[in-house]
DNA sequence: CGCTAAATATACAACGTTATAAATGCTCTC
DNA sequence: GAGAGCATTTATAACGTTGTATATTTAGCG
C-alpha cells in the first residue's frame, strides 16, 4: 500500500540503497542520479518509515518530555518552549504526564511507560525530591528539569532560584516596602532543597542585605502552588492582623489567588500592598493589576536543556562527558502590582 | 547491551515466540512457563523494542497531536484531556505545534512532518478553513476537531457552538440584560462556518426569541482571540459610548481581556455589565470578578475523539463506517461576572 | 593508452519484533 | 491404549531501513 524504498528503487532504475543514500544525503552521489530517486519519490509520494529506520539505525527521532500536568500553566509553556527546540534538532516531542503521581514520576526515570519509543527523556519532577536523587539512574539520555533534586548523575538544567528571588525581594524594598510577607512556603521543613526552599533563602538574603529583620508570622506557607492555595493563605495573612505592606508570592499561580483575596478583603494593589511573582507566565501581563514577576528565562531553559540532551544522544560511549549543571538567566518584569505603568 | 527477546528467551529456556506470547498475553502459554518468562524478563530488566515491534506490526502506539500552540490556555488544557484520554488506550501522544501557520497545518494533515511514526492524528486547525475542506484527504486514521471545517471526509468532534451560544446568551437575558454585546466576531464576512459565525448566530437567535432586535454597533469584531485584542474590543466598545449592559464575548480569553478593560474604565462586573465567555479554562475561575462561561465538555470531546481514532486505527480496510461527526454537551457556568455567588 | 585511485553504485546481512505454519505434547474417547 | 483433537511450543520468514563489503564506473596521470 504505501510505497516502500523497493518501490522508489524499481521506478528510479537503481537499487535501493541508493535511494536510502540520497535521503541521507550522503555524499558520493551523481546529481542525474540523485534527480532521478528525488522525482521517483515525488511521484510515489514516498515516506520513509521511521520505525524501521529506528530499528536499523537506533534512533526514533523523538524526545520524551516528563512533567506534571498540562493544565498548569507553567508547563503547557514549557512545553511549547521544548517542542519549538525540539524541532529546530528535528525531533518530535511525545509528552507524558505524571499528574504529581509518585509512582508515575519514578515509572518515567526508570524508562518504562511509553518511553521505550524516545531517544531521550527531559524530566520535570514535581513529586520526586532531593531524597529520591539516587532513584535517578537512566540508563539512556537523560536532562533533569526543575529545582527539586540538586546533584544526581545527569544534566539538570535550572534557574538561579536564590538569587532571583533575593532580587524581587529588593525590587520591593526598592518602592519602599519594608513588611514584606511571602506566600509559598513548604510546610514540611525537613525537606531542603526546592524551590520554595531556594527563593524564601533569597528572600531572607534580600531583608539581610537591607538590616530588616525576619518576621515568620510574614512567611506563609502554601502547597501545592495552585490559584487557591494562594487566595487562601492570603485570607489567612489578612485574617491574622499582621500588618505588611509587600508580597512575593513564590510563583503566579501563588500570586493571582492572593491578588483575587486582595481585591475581596478590599486591598488596593499596589497602594496598600504590593505584589511580585514568579515564572512570568502570559496571564501575569493581564491581570487586574497587571503582576510583576520573575522571568526564569523560560526560553533559554528549553533550549538548554534540548541541547543537552542532544549532545548526550549522539555521544559516544567512551566520551562519559561529567554532568552538568546550568542555570538560565533571570530578569524582573516591573508590572502595575509592583506600581510600575509601563506595559511590558 | 539492552537485552532482546532473545536473551529473554535463552535465560527462560524457551523459544523467542513464546516469550513474544507472554508479552502479547497470547492464550495458549502453560501458567508454569509464563511464570519462568515472566521472571526472565524481570531478571534481565527486558523492554520491548517499540521501533521493532512497529516496524513488525505496523503500529506504533503513538498517535499525534497537532493544535496551534500550547501556551493558549484552551489547546493546553485539550492537550492534558487528550493525553488522558490516549493514555487509557495504551497511547503515547506526540504533540505538534503548527503555531497557526499555514503550511504547517497543511503538512500536518498531508502526514509530511514527523507523523510518520504515529498510527494516526487528532488535528484542530487554526488557520485552515472551510475553503480549505478538500485539502484533508487524509491517507491514514484521522479526526478532526474544532469548528473551522465542517463536512469533510473524516470523523469531527466538536461542540453544539449555536446553542450553547445561544444558551449563554440567554443567560444574560435571564438576569435582565437587554443591550448584550458581543466580542470576538471575525472580521471577514466571506468565510462562514468557523466558531465565530456559530456562536454568533447563536447570539442573535436568542436575542430573536426575546423579540430583542440586533444592534450591529453591540457586535464587535476581535482577532485572534486573545487578551490583548479582548481588551482592545472592549475598550473601542466603551469609547464609541454605545450603551450595553451585557457582554457575551466568544472565549475566556477574550472575556479576561475584556474585564481588564472593564476594570480600567471603572465599569462594575457584574452591577454595570454582566459578563460571560466560552471555554471554561481554569482560569476564568479565578479571575476578578470570577468569570461566567460555558463549559463546552471539554473532556468528553477528548475522549470522544482518541475513541473515534483507536476504532479507525482498527478498522478493517473492508468495512469503511461513513465519517461521524459528534458534538459534546455543554453547559452554562455562572459566577461572580453574571452576579452569581455560587463558587463553582 | 593503460594503470591507479577515486567516485559511484550494488548485494546482502543485519536491527528486534510478530505472523505463519508446522511440530510436538497432552487429554480424551471408545 | 491408539487415534483424534486440541493445547502448547517452535523454526523461520517477513517488516523497511541502514551499514559493510564489494563491485563497477569514471577520472587523472604519466
Amino acid at each position: 500500500m504505501t510505497p516502500t524504498m523497493h518501490d522508489v528503487a524499481r521506478v528510479a532504475g537503481v537499487s535501493i540503497k541508493t535511494v536510502s543514500n540520497v535521503i541521507n544525503d550522503f555524499p558520493h552521489v551523481r546529481p542525474s542520479t540523485r534527480m532521478r530517486v528525488l522525482s521517483a519519490i515525488e511521484e510515489l509520494g514516498y515516506r520513509p518509515n521511521l520505525s524501521a529506520r529506528g530499528l536499523r539505525s537506533g534512533r526514533t527521532g523523538v524526545i520524551g518530555l516528563a512533567v506534571p500536568e498540562l493544565r498548569q500553566n507553567y508547563f503547557a509553556e514549557l512545553a511549547d518552549a521544548i517542542i519549538r527546540a525540539a524541532e529546530k534538532h528535528d525531533l518530535g516531542v511525545l509528552v507524558e504526564q505524571t499528574s504529581g503521581d509518585r509512582e508515575r514520576e519514578i515509572a518515567a526515570v526508570t524508562g518504562a511507560g511509553r518511553l521505550r519509543l524516545t531517544d531521550g527523556l527531559l524530566f520535570s519532577p514535581e513529586r520526586l525530591g532531593q531524597d529520591d536523587r539516587d532513584l535517578i539512574q537512566p540508563k539512556f539520555p537523560f536532562v533533569l528539569l526543575g529545582e527539586r533534586i540538586f546533584g544526581g548523575p545527569t544534566d539538570h538544567v535550572t534557574m538561579h532560584n536564590v538569587s532571583s528571588a533575593q532580587a524581587a525581594t529588593e525590587h520591593l524594598l526598592e518602592i519602599g516596602r519594608r513588611r514584606i510577607a511571602i506566600i509559598g512556603a513548604h510546610p514540611d521543613q525537613r525537606e531542603e532543597i526546592r524551590s520554595a526552599d531556594l527563593r524564601v533563602r533569597g528572600y531572607k538574603r534580600a531583608l539581610g542585605a537591607a538590616g530588616i529583620p525576619v518576621d515568620p508570622q510574614l512567611i506563609r506557607v502554601a502547597a501545592p502552588w495552585h490559584r487557591e492555595n494562594g487566595a487562601e493563605a492570603m485570607r489567612d495573612l489578612i485574617a491574622s492582623g499582621v500588618a505588611f505592606d509587600g508580597l512575593f508570592a513564590l510563583n503566579d499561580t501563588l500570586a493571582l489567588g492572593a491578588l483575587r483575596a486582595l481585591g475581596d478583603a478590599g486591598v488596593r494593589v499596589p497602594d496598600d500592598v504590593a505584589v511580585i511573582g514568579f515564572d512570568d507566565i502570559d496571564e501575569a501581563r493581564y491581570s487586574i493589576p497587571s503582576l510583576s514577576s520573575v522571568d526564569p528565562g523560560r526560553q533559554e531553559i528549553a533550549e538548554t536543556a534540548v541541547e543537552l540532551l542532544v549532545e548526550r544522544i549522539n555521544e559516544k560511549d567512551g566520551e562519559a562527558i561529567p554532568p552538568l549543571l546550568v542555570k538560565s538567566e533571570f530578569r524582573i518584569v516591573a508590572r502595575e502590582s509592583t506600581g510600575s505603568t509601563g506595559s511590558s
